[in-house]
DNA sequence: CGCTCGGTTGAGACGGTTCAAGACGTGTGG
DNA sequence: CCACACGTCTTGAACCGTCTCAACCGAGCG
C-alpha cells in the first residue's frame, strides 16, 4: 500500500547524525529518496586510504564522522594536504576519470557513499543536485585560493593562527561566542596540520608554544587547547575578522576596506607583536 | 523571414578569436544564440583593475585576448595571485555575492562579456551550460590544489620550472613538439610572476640566469626564453610529465606509482642537479 | 619494564628575503 | 641622433626565518 505522502517512511537518513547541515539534504524529498536509496555507509581507520592518487574515482559522498584529508604527493615523498574534510562535507571528484590527490582517513571515520556514476547519473535527472554541487565547489575552489594566500605570503605564527580559527568555525558545532573562551580540539596529527600549513612539525610545536607563553592559549595536552585571547589571536592571524564569518556567507557584512591604509613598505615582523 | 537551420544568420560570436576553444562553443545552437545575444566586448589596459576584492560581481564572461591575473591581498599590502587567465578562460564568481579576490588585467585585453545576473538564469534554463561551468571551475580547483602543492613544498628552482612549462601548456598555443625547441614568452612582469609563485622579483631572477648558465633554456629578453633541454626542466620542475597533459585529460595514460620508489629522506637540495 | 611513536626542544645550517646599487631598455625632448 | 630619465630587471652582500638533525620527553602498550 502506498503511504499517504505526509506518512512516507522514514529513510534511514532521516536520523543521519549529519541531516541537517550536508549537501543531499537541501534538495527535494524525491531527490532525497533516490539518494537514500543510492547511498551505503562506509567506515575507514585512521590512515586507511580511501581513494589513492591516480586511482579512478569509484565512489562519492559525504563525510559522517571524522576527519578526512586530501592530499598530494611528490615522487620524492614530499607530501601537501590540500584540504580538510569534515562531517557534512562532500568528498570525491565527479565528473573526471582520476583524482589527482588521494583521500585518506585523518582520524577514524564513518562516510555516507554513492557509487560514483549513479551519482552522476542523478545530476543528469536533477539539475537541482548538480547546482547544490556547484555551489559546493565553488566553496572548496575559494577555500582552495584562500589557503594559496596563506601558503604563498604568510608566515608561521600567521598560518598557526588561521588554523586555529579555522577550526573553531569548520571543526565542531562549538560555541563561539563574542566573549566566551574557547576550547580548540585538534583532530588531526602534527605532520598532517605541517603538511597543511606546508611547514614541520617542528615549527608548529614552536609557535604553538610561544603562543601559550604570550596568553594567547593555553595548552591542555598536545590536541587540545583554549582561545584565552581571541582578538590576539585574530591579529596574528594576519587576516581580517572574517576569517570567522559562517559556512554561509553573510552577504558583505564585510567592510571593505577600512583598513586598506598601511600599504607596502613594512619591514618583515616574526609574526609575533 | 526564418532562416534555415542551415542558413542561420551568422552572429559576432561566429568570427570570435576563441570560439573553438571557450565554454560558450561547448553548449547547443540555442544557448549559443541566447548567450550572443547578451554579451558584449570590454577592453582593459594592463593594470586596470577588472573587478575588484569584495566587490559585488558585476558581470562574468570569457577572456578574448590577453592576460587576467586573479589576486588576494593581506592588509598590509602582501599580495598573492591565485590564478591567471588566458584567452578563452572563463572569469567571475557566479552564484555569489562578492568575489573575494580581485581581477586585473595583467596585460592588454580583451573581454566577452555577461551581465552576472542574466547569464546565472540562463544556467536555470539551461542546465547544459551550468554543467559546462560545473567542469570548468573543477578543472579550476583541480589547478588551484596543484598550485598549493607548489607553493607548500616545493623550491624556487622547481617553481619556476613548473610555472615556464605551464605557460607551455596554457600560455599560446605553441608547438611542443616532442623534439622541439620551444620558445616561451612571459606575458607577465616579473612582480606578478613572483607573487604568483610565492617568493620575489629578484629570486625569479637569479634561478632564470642560473637555468640559462646551465643551458637549460637561452634568455632572448627579460620576458622571451627558448628551451634548450626540456627534458631537463621537466626534471627541474620536481613533478611528472605530466604538468604536460593537454586540457582534456587523457585517461590514465599516466603511470601511476613507477617511481614512487625514493620515499623520504633525501637531503634538501638547491632544485639543480 | 622497556619499546615505540608522537611531540618538544635546542643548535647549527641554509634558502630566500631584504636592501642597495648597477645595468638595461625604452620613450621623450632637445 | 644623442642625452636624459624612468621603470624594470639584474646582481651582490648581509640578514633572518625556517628547516634539518639530533637529543629528549612522556604516554600508551605488549
Amino acid at each position: 500500500m502506498e503511504p499517504l505522502p505526509f506518512l512516507r517512511a522514514l529513510t534511514p537518513c532521516d536520523r543521519c547524525a549529519v541531516r541537517k547541515t550536508s549537501l543531499c539534504s537541501r534538495v527535494n524529498v524525491d531527490l532525497q529518496r533516490d539518494l537514500a536509496r543510492l547511498s551505503h555507509h562506509r567506515t575507514y581507520r585512521l590512515g586507511e586510504t580511501v581513494l589513492a592518487e591516480m586511482e579512478a574515482t569509484s565512489f562519492v559522498g559525504i563525510v559522517v564522522s571524522g576527519v578526512l584529508r586530501m592530499q598530494k604527493s611528490l615522487e620524492d615523498g614530499r607530501q601537501q594536504l590540500v584540504g580538510l574534510l569534515f562531517r557534512s562535507d562532500f568528498f570525491g571528484r565527479v565528473f573526471g576519470g582520476l583524482s589527482d590527490y588521494a583521500i585518506e582517513a585523518a582520524s577514524d571515520v564513518i562516510l555516507c557513499c554513492y557509487e560514483r556514476r549513479a551519482f552522476e547519473r542523478l545530476t543528469e535527472r536533477f539539475p537541482e543536485l548538480e547546482h547544490q554541487l556547484m555551489l559546493n565547489t565553488l566553496d572548496e575552489l575559494d577555500a582552495a585560493r584562500d589557503w594559496m594566500l596563506l601558503l604563498g605570503c604568510q608566515t608561521m605564527p600567521e598560518r598557526v593562527a588561521s588554523f586555529l580559527l579555522m577550526l573553531c568555525r569548520r571543526g565542531e558545532p562549538d560555541e563561539w561566542v563574542s566573549g566566551a573562551n574557547l576550547s580548540i580540539h585538534l583532530p588531526i596529527s602534527r605532520r598532517d596540520m605541517a603538511s597543511y600549513l606546508g611547514t614541520t612539525g617542528e615549527s608548529i610545536s614552536r609557535v604553538i608554544h610561544e603562543m601559550s607563553r604570550r596568553g594567547i592559549i593555553k595548552i591542555r595536552n598536545a590536541q587540545d587547547f583554549e582561545i584565552l585571547n581571541k582578538r590576539q589571536l585574530v591579529r596574528m592571524s594576519g587576516r581580517d575578522d572574517l576569517s570567522i564569518r559562517p559556512a554561509i556567507a553573510a552577504q558583505s557584512s564585510r567592510s571593505p576596506y577600512e583598513r586598506l591604509a598601511a600599504a607596502n613598505g613594512l619591514p618583515r615582523s616574526t609574526g609575533f607583536h
